[in-house]
RNA sequence: GCUGCCGUAGCUCAGUGGUAGAGCACUCCCUUGGUAAGGGAGAGGUCGAAAGUUCAAUCCUUUCCGGCAGCACCA
């Protein structure tokens, strides 16, 4: 299962915890250009911050980084002594960078950059002088930060900016923000009217007629892919058994996480948080032949997860969720084929939706992890290896495995260039064997199967809300909710206008009849704010031609068709046609 | 979960220690209008919840709930 959250996009906003902090407490120090602070966390610039009123000094604080960019003070680096820094530090009270310093491991330099009067702990290096920072710059928001990330620790107060080499970029950098603002699909769900969250359900989705119809599209589309590609479906239980869960590994690993229900009796159940036990249940609930695999079981799995409530983020990050989930038993031999048949596939279904720009990471062994390093360095050896058969390229996520098994993850471009980590494969020995699942071999044998996971989607309210962002709620037409709305200009051409939405329901298409006392002006407006693909508008004329006027969203002309002839074509581009 | 901010009509937001307002949306009426807002009227709120301070709380305090941003987490 692929984490559910991760915006690459952050690396743009980049920490200015130092520059930002040392213009406020002190005159001021340095940066590179643009601003990829290595040091993220700095201490000094978080200190203090914390008894700031928020975002009211953000001006000030700016400001003040202007002067001392126009002063362009020139910047020297210095090696010290360790104690001599620590002293030094200690004694103009920063403590955190002092306690920094200790850490640092001997042999390493301990540098410092001046500049003015202003001395600062920095692996650098940094720019001759602060007027190489220029002016296009701007502080973006304060939040909390754990001191070197780490909950135990006290949070301090970060401050993020953004620096580029000119204020022309700066500012297409803002807009793309705005732009993803609008595009923002907690913004758009309510504004197409495809969803709410309610209090009543902390973290799962209330599904309105047209965000389930969406969702409906593309679960049928998964199904026929699926299909296709040899896959049955199947359908497990949501509440199983404590024991289930111990066997698995879960109930020690993600026990927190995990939605309890007790029941009349003594056992304890747990709400499903993924659906592979269950799958292996179903594999393992009579005899397996070798000549059944692999067997290839895919469920759009309902599963629960009790996450942090900080980390819900509209339909990103939820507590119940839908996972077009599929798990692979087979042979050692047959993992190979089967992982690049997963590959392809994957990237497949990418394209359909409109995602070309796929990248494909490989995370290998966490440090928290069940099975040992033989399994695991198989378990590596022959994923990769099924990549690169594959011919794909492929970048490494160190340590990012899931806790049974090392994955290959997808991560999607969208339009504004972000990356989302969807689909995942992940090669499985040690699940089927710690639940028990065998085969009987060619040789009479019984054999433990080995067990690929994979998602595509990933979850398929991430995904919905991935792809109205990336589409910016203007779907294409095979995948929006309402594809066609017929309006009417005056009531004289209502009855035709039912019958122009009865020929496209006929087709197939989904499609709304607006015949309401308004003006068409209003009407089309009204649409095209729906973001409704189609609008076939009929009047006296068309009435009495049987024709319709197709007017397509954003654009500023129109068609003149006949009836028979839109229905059809519409219903042809309406189709999806499968990229192989 | 942590830190900070926020919570007033369906939505976007004004506002006040003496129980509230706008625009849009909604309902009704007029209007039958040819491609992004025709006109009028009406209805709609226990001001997130509970305690406290006060003669009086939507406003001040505390706690809780929810949201937002970041952190941490993400099988």
């Amino acid at each position: 299962m692929p984490p559910r959250s991760g915006r690459v996009w952050r690396k743009r906003r980049l920490p200015f915890g130092s520059t930002a902090g040392r213009a406020i407490s002190r005159p001021w120090s340095t940066t590179t250009r643009p601003l990829r602070s290595s040091v993220g966390k700095c201490p000094r610039g978080l200190r203090f911050c914390a008894t700031m009123p928020p975002m009211s000094w953000r001006r000030k604080i700016e400001a003040r980084m202007r002067e001392i960019v126009r002063r362009d003070e020139k910047i020297t680096r210095e090696v010290w002594d360790r104690d001599a820094a620590i002293t030094f530090f200690d004694g103009i009270g920063e403590r955190y960078k002092a306690e920094y310093i200790g850490e640092i491991p001997e042999g390493e330099e301990i540098s410092l950059y001046r500049q003015g009067d202003f001395v600062d702990l920095c692996v650098g290096p940094h720019l001759p002088s602060t007027g190489y920072l220029g002016e296009a710059f701007k502080l973006m928001n304060v939040a909390g930060a754990y001191w070197r990330g780490d909950p135990k620790n006290p949070q301090l107060q970060r401050i993020y900016g953004t620096a580029f080499g000119s204020q022309k970029e700066l500012d297409q950098y803002l807009f793309q923000l705005e732009e993803a603002e609008r595009r923002d699909h907690r913004r758009l769900g309510r504004e197409l009217d495809l969803f709410h969250l309610g209090e009543e359900a902390v973290g799962s989705v209330f599904w309105h007629p047209k965000g389930w119809t969406l969702y409906r599209t593309i679960e049928a589309y998964m199904r026929g892919r699926l299909d296709a590609a040899g896959y049955q479906e199947v359908r497990g239980p949501l509440l199983l058994d404590r024991s289930l869960w111990e066997a698995s590994g879960h109930w020690e690993n993600f026990r927190e996480n995990m939605f309890i229900a007790e029941s009349r009796d003594e056992r304890v159940l747990a709400v499903k948080p993924m659906n592979c036990p269950g799958h292996v249940l179903i594999f393992s609930n009579r005899l397996r032949s070798y000549r059944e695999l692999p067997l290839r079981l895919a469920e759009f799995g309902s599963c629960h997860r009790n996450e942090p409530s900080g980390a819900l983020h509209g339909l990103m990050r939820v507590r119940g969720f839908i996972q077009d989930d599929a798990h692979i038993f087979c042979t050692e031999d047959q993992v190979t084929g089967e992982a690049i048949a997963c590959c392809k596939l994957l990237l497949s279904i990418y394209r359909d939706f409109g995602f070309e720009d796929v990248e494909i990471k490989f995370a290998d062994r966490p440090t928290v992890r069940v099975g040992s390093d033989a399994v695991w360095d198989r378990a590596e050896h022959d994923l990769k290896a099924a990549v690169e058969t594959a011919g794909l390229t492929y970048t490494l996520n160190p340590g990012e495995g899931a806790f049974y098994g090392p994955k290959l993850e997808f991560h999607l471009r969208d339009a504004l260039g972000r990356q989302w980590q969807c689909g995942t494969v992940q090669l499985d020995f040690n699940m089927p064997g710690r639940l028990g699942a065998v085969y009987v071999g060619e040789d009479g044998a019984r054999h433990t199967p080995v067990m690929l996971h994979r998602a595509i989607l990933g979850s398929m309210e991430r995904f919905i809300a991935i792809l109205t962002e990336h589409y910016a709620g203007r779907f294409p037409l095979w995948l929006a909710p309402v594809q066609v709305v017929v309006a009417s200009i005056t009531s004289e051409a209502a009855d035709y206008a039912a019958e122009v939405a009865r020929e496209c329901g006929a087709a197939g298409l989904r499609v709304e009849l607006d015949a309401s006392n308004e003006k068409i002006t209003y009407k089309v407006r009204e649409h095209s704010l729906a973001k409704v693909p189609i609008m076939l508008v009929v009047g006296r004329r068309e009435a009495a031609n049987r024709s319709v006027a197709l007017r397509r969203l954003g654009g500023k002309e129109q068609e003149a068709l006949a009836l028979g002839e839109a229905v059809a074509r519409l219903k042809e581009e309406a189709a999806v046609a499968w990229s192989s």
